[in-house]
DNA sequence: GGCGCGAATTTTTTT
DNA sequence: AATTCGCGCC
């Protein structure tokens, strides 16, 4: 059941039998991370007595830690108890257990994005300062950040006007938060640190639950997460396990210098560097290399493999995103033939946007297929509405629930009567539920007030319903409400849409209360809003997966269509006047994100663009990405359909060949690459506009462009303005 | 207090 | 281009 020797390679069971000390595994793309710590937990229990209850492991998502516990459980061919979870969940849970001692009330709620900005926006108001001066998401991202960097409104620092303001919400958002008994993702982690910092004995008796932690995915771990994971290890056995080329949550506060600096940070540490890659084949390593080798400050390592070299890399050029998108599927089609079923195939893109295309012509070629992310399940209204009711009735003092059902279906509760309300909650420092007790002296018309007590006697009837059961409390909140029978009325596609997601969503609670263990309305909210859209996704049946390349991290399939390979797009540039040598970091991580994406794919890897692209109503020509000149010509092949939708074209050093021209060039600063196509409308500073007839490449690339006022001229490319 | 029209904003990535 | 938002009017 566990032969170490014989299931994994030597550099695997140096990481999974080394037991005490701190150890960082550096484990490059598909060299079976999971695996090592999967195996590594076994060691200890099998062979070192360690408690599986003792033991913890972080991951990134809930599923893999799901999978995780599976497979230690295969191994040692009994449930163990070890503690995987997420840093959310885990610190949700340990504040629900010790949160009493540091002033956190243990029935908290959690609040997502959307119900944190609701209440920035709330204590916006309360402030009276505006929207427009102060973007409630700006500052929602700003307390973030705080929080990340252990900053309490307390400490942050007024050191000018806006932060000043700033301050000031984030002390009266606290204060809100308090009231209504929430916790925001942030507050999980720094409230856990901050109760272990202030309270020694605490800190003592939290650390002592375990003998070892691990922590999967390091490379995006942040400032408060290493912060957690070094009061968790005063006994130093700390075993973490990344891979600094796939750090691509900086955005989001993480740290990549976490990894690069871990042997300063555990002094001692020991380091094992998995270069084998058992998943890909050799040319798509290749191409995968090409892209990450170019960046400066790596932990020096090149993936290889005893996997055959495989097909070539297969490069599409369309001429605009539908035409990506047909080709796309076409290919799709054509390798489940081939014996790719659908579900081993996937189509990669930078945003969310991309998807809707895809999803149109999968749709009309009559291709099952599954988009994963964007719009999640859990944040559309009609569920969110559904949930917040069942929030109320958890705790009754939270706040954004409560706003959002409170006239919800509508119930002539209005804005006034709801601000008045507010109001006296403020005056108070009660929550909005308990101000309705002082409704009649707070100015609200006695009709107001009627229908506040009816609301209130309505969720307080639903007390005795909370022993049988979220299911159950779903059915009578629905009821209740008549929130889907008001929706039948409108006979709408919208409301049938609607209907059909509140079917779903009590669905999805009856089969939690099935499968969990501790089927409570409390744990019910819990995962709700701690689990991802991967976490949610099910990866059975035969549909092609559509993914934004963030959500793909630890995932593979045999077939992966990296989509939308333009300058511009992939790699992403905010605005037009944003310059990218102004920001390496950035585009560091766009490049680390190529790479993330191109080592996903096990069997075939295709990058594909689009000669044009609609963005925001108008359309625009893109260059190739620069990411595609980085991998290796000789081991790509081009299938873009004849006659080549375009060719791209370098200002100022152009290159001989234009098949060479279109992948091999490079992109230093000085250089401009333009794409040109016959029929595209072009600029001349003397002859106005004109369309391109025929394009000229060559050392001084010229293009024929047909002038109403002018006829046909011959225009050397750098006269030509684009766009 | 609800509805309707124009303006504004969106599209980087998410636990 | 499409959706969301805010304001003003009924």
């Amino acid at each position: 059941m566990l032969d170490l020797n014989n299931d994994l390679n030597d550099r695997q069971v140096e990481a999974a039998t080394h037991v005490e000390g701190p150890l960082l595994v550096i484990a490059g793309a598909g060299s079976g991370k999971t695996r090592v710590i999967t195996y590594r937990i076994a060691n200890l229990v099998k062979n070192h007595s360690v408690d599986p209850r003792r033991i913890m492991a972080v991951t990134f998502t809930n599923k893999a830690a799901k999978e995780m516990a599976h497979r230690v459980e295969q191994l040692l061919g009994y449930g163990a108890n070890c503690w995987v979870s997420t840093f959310h969940s885990s610190c949700a849970r340990l504040l629900r257990r010790y949160g009493d001692a540091v002033g956190v009330d243990p029935r908290f709620t959690i609040y997502d994005d959307q119900d944190q900005k609701a209440m920035v926006s709330r204590v916006l108001k309360e402030l009276s300062f505006s929207e427009k001066q102060f973007a409630p998401k700006a500052i929602q991202n700003e307390i973030n950040r705080a929080k990340r960097e252990m900053v309490g409104p307390s400490d942050y620092p007024g050191s000018d006007y806006y932060r000043e303001r700033v301050k000031q919400v984030y002390e009266l958002y606290d204060r809100r938060m308090n009231d209504a008994k929430a916790l925001d993702f942030g507050d999980l982690l720094y409230r856990t640190v901050r109760a272990m910092r202030d309270n020694e004995d605490l800190a003592a008796e939290i650390s002592g639950l375990f003998d070892h932690v691990h922590v999967d995915e390091f490379q995006d771990t942040n400032h408060v997460q290493l912060e957690l994971v070094r009061l968790l290890s005063p006994h130093r056995n700390i075993c973490v396990v990344g891979d600094d080329d796939q750090s691509i949550y900086s955005w989001r506060g993480a740290d990549v210098s976490n990894i690069l600096d871990f042997e300063k940070i555990f002094e001692g540490a020991a380091v094992v560097t998995l270069d084998r890659n058992y998943r890909s084949t050799g040319n798509i390593l290749k191409a995968a290399h090409g892209v990450v080798s170019k960046l400066d400050g790596r932990r020096p390592k090149e993936l290889w493999t005893s996997n055959d070299e495989g097909e070539n890399i297969f490069l599409f050029a369309a001429s605009d995103e539908r035409e990506e998108g047909r080709l796309v599927a076409r290919a799709v089609r054509d390798l489940r033939n081939d014996g790719f079923p659908l579900s081993h195939q996937v189509v990669f893109y930078r945003t969310n946007a991309q998807s809707r295309v895809f999803e149109e012509v999968f749709r009309a070629l009559n291709i099952p297929h599954r988009v994963v992310g964007g719009m999640r399940f859990y944040e559309r209204a009609e569920v969110k509405d559904l949930i917040a009711y069942m929030r109320l009735n958890q705790n009754r003092a939270d706040h954004t629930a409560f706003i959002r059902v409170i006239n919800t279906p509508s119930r002539g509760i209005g804005k006034t009567t709801v601000n008045k309300l507010v109001a006296v909650a403020a005056a108070r420092n009660i929550s909005a539920w308990d101000a309705i007790e002082y409704a009649g002296e707070a100015g609200i018309a006695a009709a107001g007030v009627r229908k506040l007590l009816a609301f209130r006697d309505m969720v307080e009837s639903w007390q005795d319903d909370l022993p049988r059961g979220p299911a159950h409390l779903a059915g009578r909140i629905i009821e209740d409400t008549e929130y889907v029978d008001r929706l039948e009325v409108e006979n709408t596609a919208e409301a049938d849409a609607k209907i059909e997601n509140i079917k779903e969503l009590v669905g999805s609670i009856e089969d939690f209360e099935a499968d969990a263990e501790e089927p409570t309305l409390d744990s019910y909210l819990e995962l709700v809003v701690l689990q991802s859209d991967v976490d949610a996704a099910k990866f059975d049946g035969d549909e092609v997966t559509l993914m934004t390349v963030h959500s793909a991290k630890g995932l593979e399939f045999d077939v992966v269509y990296v989509t939308g390979m333009e300058e511009g797009l992939f790699p992403f540039r905010k605005s037009e006047d944003a310059i990218y040598g102004g920001a390496p970091e950035a585009m560091d991580e766009e490049r680390r994100l190529g790479y993330v994406a191109m080592t996903r794919a096990k069997q075939r890897l295709f990058l594909t663009r689009a000669q044009n692209r609609k963005l925001f109503g108008s359309s625009r020509s893109n260059p190739p990405s620069r990411f595609l000149s980085d991998v290796p010509y000789e081991i790509v092949k081009d299938l873009s359909p004849d006659p080549p939708p375009a060719v791209s074209l370098l200002r100022r050093q152009p290159k001989k060949d234009p098949q060479e021209v279109w992948v091999d060039h490079s992109f230093d600063q000085s250089c401009e690459s333009i794409s040109v196509q016959p029929g595209q409308s072009v600029r001349h500073p003397k002859f106005g506009q004109g369309r391109v007839i025929t394009v000229h490449p060559g050392d001084t690339p010229k293009v024929e462009v047909e002038f109403p006022a002018f006829g046909r001229k011959r225009i050397l490319l750098s006269y030509l303005e684009f766009g």
